[in-house]
DNA sequence: GCCATTATGCAAGCGGACTCTTATGATGGT
DNA sequence: ACCATCATAAGAGTCCGCTTGCATAATGGC
């Protein structure tokens, strides 16, 4: 996510920068497109760049990916398209830990890339994008506004029956911990390379998990989270 | 976990082998144990042998790591040294996350190039052990084997009250595919990481993440994972 | 103790992630 | 149109992962 220009920010040649900034992120998000492995080489050649101006406007190939993946994803709002006016938790998360999931699987080269390259520099930089947090957050809003302003607001009442935006602050931290842990790139490819998952089943195994985490934080008796529906 | 000696396995000069092995073994255990990067130059040099012969018994970093990684974790037994006698799946869950935790941390140079090394080739061979399958089977043990022969048939039927080992096995296989997510070091670094925690707070998370899953399987009312208990 | 077997060391090499230096050449204000 | 500024290209260099070929030397059966 860290973006370097030559010599500082908004001096000098603004406009030659900002025509090469864009040519070498929209040619990694082509190449990321591919699902195929990634490469510095392949990146600046793609983007008709030598090698050393791409490190000149990104620290590292992390950096890079993480900013062309961010740049792919257009925002919560896609993400949850489909319950746009659902107010249950559960099923928000189900929407974005899928969309996430597809997302990365789409891009699996490229987010392998950028999970090597951040894992063995724990200190090095904010090189990796939180993209999980965010969808996360948005999909727990019906808890955490009690009243957003929509119709969601009666469809809390509904779903919750009695305590409609009084979720336990501390248990909501914790849901979103658990979370953080479920819906993410790495728990996907754990799946996938470990225990032998097709990339369907992996996905449908992180938003089974991810769903019930979500009924578990609820103070209700929980149904578990609903299988066959994908199978 | 793959170990190639060169000429094949039990032929040839077997006790030079031998040594060979068990010294290239030793020296990447004791760099391990240091937490710090690990890189096979270095086990080499430390193993006084060249690195040519290292790659003679390993196919790669990622093999020769998780073999002295699985050599220095003494098995399932000590894992569950605490709750030996306890037949709670989420207590012995819990004791399997944190074990498995700690003992990963205390080398986290090492399981991150492991980690590194391995994301990249999907379908490169299997590199990488399978540790948390053996401990979450151990763990859940209770509910696979219905009379494991010990006073844990009692402890058992004190716990469950009506079905003892009575568990949906397909719920048993989804609550194991859960834990496989939650219990690994990706989870943890991505606690680390990510979500900016300190190793003890990330421990304490996946501790509880695991917990809950286990909890939320239960055919019975789950209280939620105990929180506050660790600080 | 000899000597064929065979593990090992050395060295070169390839590609990728970076870093750094030097010399162009395009840019854009005047 | 000029030309100082500044982004860029090219190339060498480092380190690691990993492979290969060849010469050397230890091993251990005889």
């Amino acid at each position: 996510m860290t973006t370097t220009t030559p010599q500082g920010g908004a001096t000098g040649r603004v406009n030659q920068k900002r025509r090469t900034h864009a040519a070498i992120v929209a040619a990694a998000v082509e190449l990321m497109a591919t699902g195929g492995e990634v490469t510095m080489p392949e990146v600046a050649r793609a983007a008709l760049v030598s090698e050393a101006t791409a490190y000149r406007y990104f620290p590292d190939l992390a950096s890079l990916l993480a900013e062309a993946m961010a740049d792919t994803l257009p925002g919560p709002a896609e993400a949850f398209a489909g319950v746009a006016d659902s107010a249950d938790p559960a099923e928000r998360v189900a929407a974005a830990a899928e969309y996430l999931a597809r997302h990365v699987l789409a891009r699996a080269g490229a987010v392998r890339a950028m999970i090597a390259a951040t894992i063995v520099r724990p200190g090095g930089g904010p090189a990796r994008p939180g993209l999980r947090f965010a969808l996360i957050d948005e999909a727990l809003r019906p808890w955490s506004d009690p009243t957003p302003g929509g119709a969601a607001d009666d469809a809390v009442a509904d779903a919750d029956g009695d305590a409609d935006g009084g979720v336990d602050p501390q248990a909501l931290a914790e849901l979103k911990r658990d979370l953080a842990i479920v819906m993410g790139a790495e728990a996907l490819f754990s799946l996938i390379d470990l225990a032998g998952l097709e990339p369907e089943e992996a996905i449908a195994g992180v938003v089974r998990t991810a769903t019930t985490l979500t009924r578990a934080a609820l103070p209700h008796p929980p149904a578990r989270a609903g299988r066959g529906r994908k199978g």
